[in-house]
DNA sequence: CTCGAACGCGCG
DNA sequence: GTACGAGCGTTCGAG
């Protein structure tokens, strides 16, 4: 073929190669001389020296288009070869949904909603279809394959353009996604999982995503070139930083598209020298990123021998996990929009007559119309309360001083008024005795002068505790009272309904009728964090009379899986800790929370109460986060628990005395963290502690306090990582098997591993679904049948429960639940039992 | 009118 | 000033 076609003589790919690189004299180095100057500043706890890769310069660009499926069947043996496989999906909205991105008045929109109508429109895998895509085994070289683009160029022109696309995802499953020989490179790969899940395929071991090795690295190595570090992403995009890594610009989407007319990319012709290197472009650059990241990952060592070194770490965990984000979010969970309404009004219903009593009890007053707005929170009722009713204040913002209306306060506020007290620190008075002759006694005054009065001399707690007995009711106590009770009321459903319900509603996919909330891995410790809707924070059954996790609920014809980790970083703290005594308490399955309770009360646990119990709970928890006897009296105070600090303290006092491993911890993740700089999990994440060493103390410690929980947190989140990809490796092995391909088992895999793997098939796409995740929880979709649900239930437990190290101390535990509806759970056996299963595992696959 | 800060609340 | 991690809705005031 003649390539100058492609190649025109200005503006074309290879002249804007060489002109985005020569002329600038200062791109001499990798990422040109900023980089430099960050590693001219001395060294700071946690930056490595680290020796860049050299710039390679960019050859002569071999792009051509795949037309047969013999051509893509000769590609994969090619990327078999050279063990490379950049790949990459171009998409657009299919026949239902190809929608013009107009306004009302029918002008194309631009910027911000632009960007929205592509989401919606080209980047939902249940709205569009993948219409061309590309592959490369190395640098400088790759392939486009057009199944929709008009043009000479389109993939096997014989068919039609959907039996193209299936023949083309089944020659790809066949010898590229199920290749162990290939690694399987893509930009964020969790866009390319979805796509590919569409046609029922999955992307095999080994598999990578340089976008994840350049944020993870730069977080490391570059923390000055991150200007957020909460959205780590943002500037970080495949093309600005190929311009910052290899001095080359890359084609806008854009740009190709008005160039040639185009509102969707499958308009653009494919035998367009655009099209091509628009496509292919994306492919290359995956390759070359990947190989130059891999070489400063390689530099950086980890604390454990699974994964030697961020290397191991990011393509055995952390790459291939953008599977698991890509395939939750394709699924999503099914939604009850007609129970929902139902809910919503009863709902609004109560949140109206709440909001009818506070107007009328400010009207009873004087007060007519008052604002109460949604959640009850105005300037308006605050001035009612404090300016008006003059209630007392029971707490207060650190950072604007103004009185604070949140649930704890409001509790506090109710407590006040019914105590007599005008200040919240008053309230320790209370537990002293109030004396028999405590009303002929004028606090006020002193022994000294009293004597004849006074039987004998009076501590002050014992006169505070006369002077607030010897108070006036406050004159609006009872409206008050039922002033804030009913803000309690519509605060708690103004929540529900706006951010649980109408903030869910509204992301129901109308072609699935499912939520398909979205997961990202940018949070310090490594968790995943949901958002748009989140999925992770939906209210649990026993705080939301509304029910809102039953309107999630399985398929007709399905069951939700939950799969929990039980105690999960308890058994971590155990773990690291080294602490004996809590590493036997698992080991023999004792109570940890009885047992500190034991301690707390210098009972026998046997005589420990329900209540005692669940206090010593709080403070085992707490421990985890390096709590503090404050933070843990606002623990109970949100459970409705009134408990004092020395209370408190002694909590914390006995959980640190029943399992002395964790102050130790404590003290050894501090002294490791000021060393290193950072705190590291499990399997080598990195946690940057700037502050660790800094002179400000409340800084300092707030690092001290990373440094102790990240690596139980963190290496939660990496088990979990790990678990997932196993899932979802399962779920594409059994998959390719049911398709008719054979399949081998990535041999880096832990043995324990590829023997869960390579056990008899029985997951499926479309049958054994992944769909969430709650930090220790998976939740997967089934098929409504026995067998299925019991076989994936046992496998996928030891799925969970596979030691993370060699010579593991403590046996992680799964347990799991069944339900319809996801607020209505029961656990597997009562499932069973309900299904007249008795002796429900009958164990086939493992 | 838009945007960010502050607050408050849901989750593990 | 006193707990780790996360996202979202409302309100309000600045620009």
């Amino acid at each position: 073929m003649n390539l100058s076609n492609m190649f025109p003589g200005n503006g074309g790919l290879a002249s804007r190669v060489k002109t985005t690189t020569a002329p600038d004299s200062t791109a001499k180095t990798a990422v040109g001389s900023s980089l430099e100057d960050c590693m001219k500043q001395s060294r700071k706890p946690g930056e490595w020296p680290i020796k860049w890769p050299s710039l390679r310069k960019q050859g002569f660009k071999d792009y051509r288009p795949l037309l047969t499926i013999q051509d893509v069947v000769d590609y994969c043996k090619r990327m078999e070869e050279t063990g490379l496989g950049g790949f990459d999906y171009e998409t657009s909205g299919d026949r239902d949904h190809r929608i013009p991105p107009v306004d009302e008045e029918g002008n194309t929109v631009t910027g911000k909603a632009l960007d929205n109508w592509t989401r919606d429109v080209n980047l939902d895998p249940w709205k569009a279809e993948v219409c061309a895509m590309s592959l490369s085994a190395a640098a400088d070289e790759a392939r486009a394959i057009f199944i929709d683009n008009p043009g000479i160029n389109q993939f096997e022109p014989a068919l039609s353009r959907s039996e193209a696309r299936i023949r083309l995802f089944d020659t790809l499953e066949k010898y590229f996604f199920t290749n162990t020989k290939v690694v399987k490179i893509a930009v964020n790969m969790n866009f390319e999982t979805k796509f590919t899940a569409k046609y029922g395929k999955y992307i095999l071991m080994p598999c990578a995503d340089p976008f994840i090795a350049w944020i993870r690295l730069s977080q490391l190595i570059l923390p000055q070139k991150i200007k957020n570090p909460k959205r780590p992403y943002v500037g970080k995009g495949l093309k600005p930083m190929t311009k910052e890594i290899f001095g080359v610009q890359m084609s806008e989407f854009t740009t190709v598209l008005s160039r040639n007319n185009a509102l969707f990319f499958d308009e653009v012709p494919n035998d367009e020298h655009d099209a091509l290197s628009y496509c292919c472009e994306d492919s290359d650059y995956a390759v070359q990123h990947y190989l130059y990241w891999d070489e400063v990952a390689k530099q950086i060592p980890n604390g454990n021998d699974v994964y030697p070194t961020y290397s191991e770490w990011l393509k055995g965990i952390e790459m291939p996990f953008t599977r698991v984000t890509g395939i939750m979010e394709y699924w999503g969970m099914k939604w009850d929009s007609n129970v929902s309404q139902v809910k919503r009004e009863e709902a609004q219903n109560a949140n109206e007559a709440a909001a009818q009593t506070m107007r009328d009890i400010a009207a009873s007053v004087g007060v007519k119309d008052l604002n109460i707005g949604v959640g009850g929170k105005t300037k308006d009722v605050k001035s009612f309360i404090f300016d008006t009713l003059r209630l007392p204040a029971a707490a207060w913002s650190d950072k604007t001083k103004e009185p604070s209306l949140d649930s704890n306060a409001l509790m506090d506020m109710i407590f006040m008024l019914e105590n007599k007290l005008e200040d919240p620190d008053e309230e320790k008075y209370l537990e002293t005795p109030l004396p028999e002759e405590w009303e002929m006694i004028d606090p006020d005054l002193s022994y000294q002068n009293q004597r004849i009065l006074w039987p004998r001399d009076y501590t002050t707690a014992e006169l505070k505790r006369i002077r607030i007995a010897k108070r006036q009711e406050h004159p609006y106590k009872d409206i008050g009272i039922q002033f804030l009770k009913n803000m309690q009321n519509i605060q708690k459903y103004a929540t529900l309904l706006s951010s649980h319900i109408e903030g869910r509603e509204k992301y129901v996919n109308p072609i699935t009728g499912r939520i398909h909330a979205h997961y990202e891995p940018w949070t310090e410790t490594s968790r995943l964090s949901s958002s748009s809707p989140n999925g992770q924070n939906v209210p649990r059954p026993d705080n939301d009379e509304l029910g809102v996790r039953n309107f999630y609920t399985a398929k007709d014809g399905k069951i939700l899986l939950l799969e929990d980790e039980s105690g999960f970083e308890l058994r971590l703290t155990a773990w690291k800790s080294g602490c004996e005594v809590m590493r036997k308490a698992f080991r023999d399955h004792e109570d940890l929370h009885r047992k500190t309770a034991a301690t707390m009360t210098g009972k026998p646990e046997k005589e420990v109460t329900k209540h005692e119990r669940s206090g010593a709970k709080a403070g085992n928890f707490g421990s985890v986060y390096g709590g503090t006897e404050h933070a843990l009296q606002k623990t109970f105070k949100k459970m409705g628990i009134r408990k004092s600090l020395p209370e408190c303290k002694h909590i914390v006092d006995a959980v640190m005395a029943t399992y002395p491993g964790i102050p130790r911890m404590q003290v050894e993740s501090r002294i490791k963290a000021r060393d290193n700089g950072y705190a590291e999990t499990i399997y080598g994440y990195k946690r940057m502690l700037p502050a660790i060493n800094s002179s400000n103390r409340y800084t300092r410690s707030e690092d001290e306090r990373r440094a102790a929980n990240t690596p139980i947190q963190g290496s939660a989140a990496d088990i979990m990582k790990r678990a997932q990809n196993v899932v979802y490796e399962k779920c594409g092995l059994d998959t390719a098997v049911n398709d008719g391909v054979e399949v081998t088992i990535w041999e880096d895999f832990a043995p324990e591993i590829k023997e869960l793997l390579s056990c008899k098939p029985f997951m499926c796409h479309g049958h054994t679904d992944m769909v969430a995740q709650i930090h220790d929880e998976i939740i997967v979709e089934l098929d409504d049948d026995p067998e299925l649900v019991n076989n994936y239930a046992s496998w996928q437990k030891a799925v969970m429960e596979i030691p993370p190290l060699e010579n593991f101390p403590v046996q992680l535990e799964a347990e799991a639940s069944v339900a319809y509806s996801w607020g209505n759970k029961m656990s597997l056996e009562e499932w069973n039992n309900a299904r007249g299963l008795n002796n429900g595992t009958k164990n086939s696959a493992v």
